[in-house]
DNA sequence: GTCATCATATGGTCAGACCATTATTAAGCT
DNA sequence: AGCTTAATAATGGTCTGACCATATGATGAC
């Protein structure tokens, strides 16, 4: 069952190990690659192969070459995965509001997931998550990136991680968006309460209660955000 | 105004032509590029360049290099925003089961959407396909692709363009599972059955019983493909 | 007709050169 | 000293022309 292997094209083994240096934490963001003669002695290939697998490397959006400078790296593996993702649902300004319909789709039910299958471990995550975020508002801090994590442990608790990977995706999507939303002080408070809530709920391994609770939390959000009456799904939503 | 422009990389300009004669379907699928030699004379570059540009045009799959035989598009644009999003989620063998719980999240609740905004085309649209459907099975013939159809024409319905690429992404992602499933004479027939049950409702206008048809009809497949019990959510479900 | 062989066209790789841009250093000025 | 400016070196960008590796189709032997 050996997975026999033709390694063709040099181009493609030299991205390869660029990719693994990178995913390994050897080379991290910002990071300034060899040049590419170097590279060119290191790999014993010729530039033309070094520079095939750097235009690779940067549609990837992994590396970045800057003339007369350098090649740099510009984001992880772990961002490299989820920016494709991103780029391709995200087209217009528009689609934003879409953006957020997803996330109201599926986190819910990863919040009853998260309910689910909570480890002790995971409660004490949030838990923790949660304390930061209340020091963040009390410091008058900004608390997206609390807000990020606390979504992201629970997309993690899910144990699917596709839908993990798509969650972040959605979340990154909309910093900016939350980042004027959370300016307002009241506004973080609620949001905090929110998170509050779904924690009791999985705490609890109430699944119904964690996905309601996500629901409203999203509802909320999304309330202030585009401006629309409260449940944003008409008919009877859910 | 304008957009002054200043084409730094000659390689950037040249996956722009190529990618502009994809998009105005000048070169379909299955075509044949000009030759990196030819291509060299027509572009007045060397062919370094060219090959760079093809490198970035591989990597985003919208073209496919084969030794000594030539370079071929593979992908209309229209697919190449699709497949870096199913690159992005699809990784192990195993996520298979998590494409599609994500289906599950989201599609009753386009099936909602499309109840809700269906206009009279689009119910004509939805019943000639289950009509060439139910002809299919009469012939014996694979309904993989009505069955496509007939889930893209719903997110279409949804009005939302990024919810719609994503489960574009999804369906295609599943198609071979599908391929499988659907083989069994029985099963097409159950297929059929839901997808005319989730017609009636949107027909109706029935938000709740459009999302509830769905909902049923991805459990029945879930059902079957995963030897899953019936309901797949556990606890209560929704 | 079938199969093996060879020629040809194509992508893959290489070496070395030169151009264009940038950051760094040195020089010069105030 | 501190700033501006000019020279310098390092780096990515491009080009040329050659050769290698592979796939396809034509040719010829059987």
């Amino acid at each position: 069952m050996l997975k026999v292997v033709e390694k063709k094209r040099v181009y493609e083994d030299i991205v390869k190990q660029i990719q693994v240096l990178i995913e390994e934490g050897r080379m991290k963001k910002g990071d300034q690659l060899p040049t590419e003669r170097e590279l060119t002695e290191t790999f014993k290939v010729s530039r033309a192969s070094v520079r095939e697998a750097i235009r690779i490397l940067e549609s990837m959006r992994l590396v970045e070459s800057r003339h007369g400078d350098g090649t740099y790296v510009i984001a992880t593996t772990e961002e490299s995965l989820v920016r494709p993702l991103a780029a391709a649902l995200f087209h217009e300004k528009d689609d934003l509001i879409d953006i957020f319909y997803i996330r109201r789709c599926i986190e819910p039910n990863m919040a009853q997931l998260a309910a689910q299958n909570a480890t002790a471990d995971d409660i004490v995550e949030l838990r923790r998550i949660i304390a930061k975020q209340k020091e963040c508002i009390e410091d008058s801090r900004n608390i997206n990136e609390t807000d990020s994590a606390f979504h992201g442990a629970i997309a993690s608790m899910s144990k699917k991680r596709a839908l993990e990977r798509l969650l972040l995706a959605l979340v990154d999507l909309l910093v900016e968006t939350r980042e004027e939303y959370l300016q307002n002080d009241e506004r973080a408070q609620e949001s905090l309460k929110g998170h509050q809530k779904i924690l009791s709920a999985i705490e609890e391994g109430d699944c119904a209660a964690a996905r309601q609770s996500m629901l409203n939390h999203l509802d909320d959000v999304e309330g202030v955000l585009f401006n629309k009456g409260k449940g944003g799904g008409n008919c009877e939503s859910e």
